[in-house]
DNA sequence: AATGAATGAGCGTTCATTCAT
DNA sequence: TATGAATGAACGCTCATTCAT
């Protein structure tokens, strides 16, 4: 209906033919990586995939590494607005961290390669810096709730970094597993329990009306697991 | 018949000639992957550094994978029986899941390039498996812990399997950023909150006497940086 | 007919915007040759450097080749008639010869580009017989006027032409060396014994009045290295 | 009979299979370069030509250069060999320098691939120092012989240096001429002059005694035109 | 006339694996 | 057992050339 044209319009007044095709070239190349890991992903499987030629994906990205970091810069950014979106409706500290927390299970449950590429397949010596920042900003806007969090004398004074980076972790595990798992239960089964443990370590009493990501989930688009989609 | 019982004998007493050589690869093998990862490490350096040739590496083991698979067996042997030991002289069960933590971020602490390969690395594909079951056995191991912290009511009932795996993400992901932060202070300096966080997020109290790393450490010959020994 | 003559307008009055533009590519591409030999010169950079495009340049020139052909034949043209033009003012025809091969060695001195074009890069097969060509106009040029020393009795009868390729190559190995030798004394130094040589080689007395190259050097635009510049 | 078993002792006590390999490869090397020059030679078609495979290629050699090089220095070798082969029966200088260049001459002309490499092929950016030593060597065996036949006062003072690349740049010139131009007559019809020329020019008698190349030629294995071999 | 995105054959090089010795 | 020369498929990348606009 009319909200679909709206929100073409949104992004930029007709994406040039160009971007198109880089898109086209992302889209494939997200696949691509996704399906056989950074190392065995060929240009030409991209190529074939996206419809063009190995010379037309070097004429949009400069080397195999440098599609790769655009993908996982695009994605980054992508998690982070999501994150941002979610969290922008609550204003105690506590349940922001829970939103964002909760709203990255989401994302990633709903997008097994997306979470492949971040968690997994960006490990590598080349791929460290960009994704240290990655991790980083996201670590950054927990700690920073959480630092709200006890300027307001909700948690205890501690380690708000080391906190952020913790809550990183849980979360990464988790959906690790559940990527590497065949048949394993969906990850939202793990939302409360995991926010509730979480919350707990620092010291805050167990709120169990926090945020409920399906809620305000509305223009999230997420749809089963829609691979190469973000 | 004879050769049997010379083959079993080479498990156990006195090395034969074969085992020893397999050693050998296995030792230069872990150098050469904890240097370069496991795509960027070639067969050629690994067989200059273990004095053999090629030839005797395919003789000894199958294939490049097979040889990265014995090395991520026999280090995940040996890194549970260091938990199993750290564990050893615990009985309280919280305090038992304590230890294996610390005493892993211990080992994980003194072994980057060990570090590297079983938290990096062997996120591929082909490894997925047997990572699996290694990250299962880890979980287990604190999940079994907090099952009888459960029993004996030192904390309220929970999903300890997954518990078991917050426990390891949080610790996954300190180790990781320290991994890859240059420079960072050493690990031994989060022990105590890390510790904390957790144990809070299980609803204990919080046990400032807890297993003390540098106590236990006995047989841990952790000395600077020893790459590639375990 | 009409288009005819205007044809040839387009080379003498007023150069239509297409023949500028020829010029402009020509101009380029000799730099770009210049810097890069034949091989690793790009279309690319050409198109760049003559601020056209790839399209423009196929558009004036059916392939690389022969961009690089008719850059050796407007060279080699504008080498010959300063030839021409330096052997003009000499009636005596051993001077003639000793002015052509001063000339050439003056010119290719202050072009070191065009140089490299002419005496190395050129040497590809598929270049060869226009190179042949060049060659040959030189050698003719000097053997024209060995011939009429030989009529004249200045210089006894000999096979001119072979003397021609004679002069020529010593000329090029001069030349060459100087090309590749960095911080070689100017080749100017050597223009007197070289041609002494030349000259008793074919039995003429030592002639030190001879052309001097630094009075006839006129109209030869000789500033510092302008490369890429005739 | 005897003499073979003989010859082929001289080199080394039967030569290696790894060196007979090595052989295999420059030797079908040198046939693809010559016929293709050097950038359009492709190391696929060296590997077929030498019945190898692409990798034994890269076993060998570490890289197209370094086997063009090694093809060039072998060359060099050789041809530095003959030439004081042939120097090494004459004691009078001018007649050494005669004879070193007739040699040069006659190498060149019954080794048409050798030449091409020589004087053509290796004019490229990578390979201009080796180039230029080899070139050198050259010049300074003539410049050598020069200069004692200035000091027995033969000829007179003159720079013998650049004498002896006149010498060679005529050499050159007149093989390359003869290179690239089909049917035509033997090297050989141009010795005699071209020797007196040089020799004139350097104030030298005309002596037309001069050490003959196809008499001392015994063991150089000259038939025709045999590419490929050295 | 001119543009520049697109093409695709071809390149040099690597490396896990094999096998005659 | 052990060696290391040999293999060959595969890779990332380049670039002269084409063509819709």
């Amino acid at each position: 209906m009319m909200s679909e044209s709206a929100v073409v319009e949104t992004d930029a007044v007709e994406p040039s033919k160009g971007a198109r095709r880089k898109e086209q070239i992302l889209e494939a190349a997200l696949g691509v990586f996704t399906r056989r890991g950074y190392g065995d992903a060929a240009m030409d499987e991209i190529a074939v995939e996206s419809a063009t030629s190995k010379g037309g994906l070097y004429f949009h990205f400069s080397s195999k590494q440098a599609l790769f970091g655009a993908l996982l810069d695009r994605a980054a950014d992508l998690l982070m607005n999501r994150l941002e979106a979610a969290v922008a409706g609550e204003t105690d500290p506590l349940r922001r961290a829970d939103a964002a927390i909760t709203r990255a299970l989401h994302v990633f449950g709903s997008h097994r390669g997306l979470a492949r590429l971040f968690l997994i397949d960006a490990h590598t010596r080349e791929f460290a810096p960009r994704l240290l920042a990655i991790r980083a900003r996201f670590a950054d806007r927990i700690a920073r709730d959480l630092d709200e969090g006890v300027r307001l004398g909700l948690i205890p004074p501690c380690d708000t970094r080391l906190a952020g980076r913790i809550w990183f972790g849980a979360v990464n595990e988790v959906v690790v597993q559940w990527l590497v798992t065949p048949g394993a239960p969906p990850l939202e089964s793990h939302y409360a329990e995991l926010r509730a443990i979480l919350r707990r370590g620092l010291g805050a009493s167990d709120d169990s009306t926090a945020a409920d990501v399906s809620a305000d989930a509305a223009g999230a688009a997420v749809v089963g697991d829609r691979e190469g989609q973000l």
